[in-house]
DNA sequence: GGCAGACCACAATA
DNA sequence: ATATTGTGGTCTGC
């Protein structure tokens, strides 16, 4: 029963890739049109169709080891405003940001989802960094993802579910350029790749509006430990 | 009038 | 040595 539905939808999720005309590539660019520097940023924003976003979303939602991580601040410890899960490869260790982490091995919606971004991007993934933006009270504040087991030029694939956040880019260095901004909505594909680490940062800022929960997979190559 | 954004203050870690 | 993290406050401007 379970195992039908997931094989349905794998192959749903085939199809789609050669049916869904909008599933076309876009390169981001900066608000006047020109080439964003140092950067290789595309969009796909229906990657998945509506039905398979919100199938998705739920089943995410509902069977994802989602964790509340804290963090200590000027002296004061604070949940982190999100709720984030790790998958990964069986039997690999690795650290992030220098905790030692044993990632829990893919479900077979994780695995769809990952063969279809795959697919597209060209590139084998060993891990994913699933965040659960709840409502506009969560988010992430500036950084990139420059963790070392990265290495360098890292490729980034995000795919989003849920609720639409604003994502914004900024140059690290050249304050003269403008931020950038991009709405990361329900079966969205966001790619990072080249330089992009090393001189932009991105942030999901917190919004004051209602929102509804969003669901963000980051899948990455990640130098494992063992 | 609600929201976004730009400030600021607040340590400890790499 | 420098950049980072999240919260919460104030202030401005749309
Ligand atoms: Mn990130």
């Amino acid at each position: 029963m379970k195992d039908n539905f997931i094989n349905q939808l794998s192959l749903d999720l085939f199809h789609q890739l050669e049916d869904n005309t909008k599933n076309t590539a876009e390169v981001l660019t900066l608000p006047d049109g020109k080439p964003m520097p140092n950067a290789e940023v595309i969009i796909y924003r229906s990657f998945f169709n509506e039905l398979e976003s919100n199938t998705l979303f739920q089943e995410l939602l509902n069977n994802i080891k989602w964790r509340q991580d804290r963090m200590k601040l000027y002296g004061k410890e604070h949940d982190l405003p999100r709720l984030i899960a790790w998958y990964g490869d069986e039997g690999r260790s690795y650290t992030f940001s220098g905790i030692p982490m044993n990632p829990d091995t893919w479900t077979q919606t994780l695995l769809s989802i990952k063969q279809k971004t795959e697919e597209t991007v060209e590139v084998e993934f060993n891990s994913v960094l699933l965040n659960l933006y709840r409502s506009g009270k969560d988010g992430i504040s500036w950084h990139s993802d420059d963790e070392k087991e990265l290495g360098k030029n890292p490729v980034i694939a995000s795919v989003s579910f849920g609720e639409a956040r604003r994502f914004q880019m900024k140059h690290k260095l050249d304050k003269s350029l403008e931020k950038l901004e991009v709405n990361l909505t329900n079966g969205s594909l966001l790619i990072m790749k080249g330089s992009t680490q090393h001189h932009w940062q991105h942030q999901i800022p917190k919004t004051a509006k209602a929102v509804e929960p969003r669901i963000n997979l980051t899948f990455r190559v990640i130098q494992t430990t063992k």
